[in-house]
DNA sequence: AACTATTTATAAGA
DNA sequence: TTCTTATAAATAGTT
């Protein structure tokens, strides 16, 4: 429009092309800031360059959120309703999955099993049989775990307890009070420990000598009761 | 822009305010229509005038929709996540319930038993043998009640029999294949029914009768090998 | 980014 | 609304 008039068609030259995208856009928002002034109206304008720029005007006092709802109510063009719409899809089909997944919980519990076929129910008796298998086996091995670990440290505490007597013996002193070892029985161990846990150290007080740090440590774990957790108490002797 | 310069200030006559919207509004959409040519851009303006009507320019071969897409893509403006953030909380958390269902599952088939507490683990196995109980009896129940309707039915075909074998003494005539009938074995059906199921009609064929309808009916249930739906091959004799 | 000859847009009037 | 037209504004090609 000026030093020679020009074609409406794509420019090939790319150089050319953008510097001429640049000058129109600044033209176009700045016609479109002019009549958002004295027409009083809101104008907004997005391009995108055929590189992929993004560049926008808007009117000021205006959001592109106003746009959007607006254009949408006047031109009845579903903007965002398909994504409302997949959202609530999946939603629907997470929900459904839920109930799915909850169900097969209950049967595994042994609810609800009216709704099963007889061949799902075997199928489902098997499963839970080997399930039970699979259980008790991975039970036995945290027990096993458990006893390796007490072992060592009623070894540990056996050598806790030897260096303290050779110690006493160095001092010349005599010591006056004695430590018994009970033998270690396994056979309740693999039972629910509030059956019947080992007590592995028994102790036999002089009555003239009331307490002593490791005499309260020791005493603990037997005057306690037998509960689950006596089978971590040896700790307090490490 | 002609005829005398204007200031850009809003145009206080309403009349040439709309004269002038109307006129600008075209001038801007031409020049996003040549500039969407020229530079192969995409161009988008919508406008609301004072009067809230609403005009809208958009490049051939780009939705609106699109449009709106790529605007909040580049800008990350939330354009829509205010709507939907009620709905997206409730599909994460959904989400995660799903999964917490899912690893329940996979504890209970005997899967993923290392992220249990040994006390979980003790829970776990003691709800288990317990589903096993319930399921096995459950099992027992639907065997009886498979084992109640057969004797019916065995019943239903013995009189349809009887029935049969008086009709033929009634016109005289000499029939010429029996029916035996070997009793009813219960003691395997406890079992999986692949196990061995029962037998329950024998048929003794005379060589000169091939088939009818009542034997071919009969002959499927002996002839097959004993499987798992010999328990409802019954149904067809009713 | 600045210049400028020229085209284009448009304000005011019809 | 549309047409006309004098003039302001935009801008293509150049520097």
């Amino acid at each position: 429009m000026a030093r020679g008039k020009i074609q409406i068609k794509k420019i090939e030259n790319s150089t050319n092309r953008q510097v001429t995208y640049s000058k129109r856009r600044n033209g176009l928002f700045k016609k479109a800031n002019e009549l958002t002034v004295l027409c009083d109206a809101k104008v907004s304008i997005i391009m995108v360059s055929c590189t992929d720029k993004l560049h926008e005007y808007i009117s000021p006092s205006v959001t592109m959120k106003q746009f959007f709802d607006q254009y949408q109510k006047a031109s009845g063009i579903d903007l965002w309703n398909s994504h409302y719409q997949k959202m609530q899809d999946e939603l629907r089909q997470q929900k459904d999955v839920n109930r799915n997944l909850r169900k097969q919980i209950r049967q595994r519990l042994g609810d609800c099993l009216e709704d099963l076929s007889f061949e799902e129910l075997l199928a489902l008796e098997k499963d839970s049989q080997e399930a039970v298998y699979v259980i008790r086996e991975r039970k036995l091995k945290v027990i096993g775990n458990k006893v390796e670990t007490s072992k060592k440290k009623v070894r540990s505490a056996q050598d806790v307890y030897k260096k303290l007597m050779h110690e006493f013996d160095i001092r010349g002193e005599d010591p006056q009070y004695g430590l018994i070892e009970n033998g270690i029985e396994y056979e309740n161990v693999y039972g629910y420990p509030q059956m019947g846990a080992p007590h592995i150290l028994t102790l036999r007080l002089q009555p003239d000598h009331p307490n002593n740090n490791l005499h309260s440590a020791v005493t603990t774990g037997v005057t306690g009761g037998p509960t689950a957790s006596d089978l971590t108490t040896y700790g307090l002797l490490g």
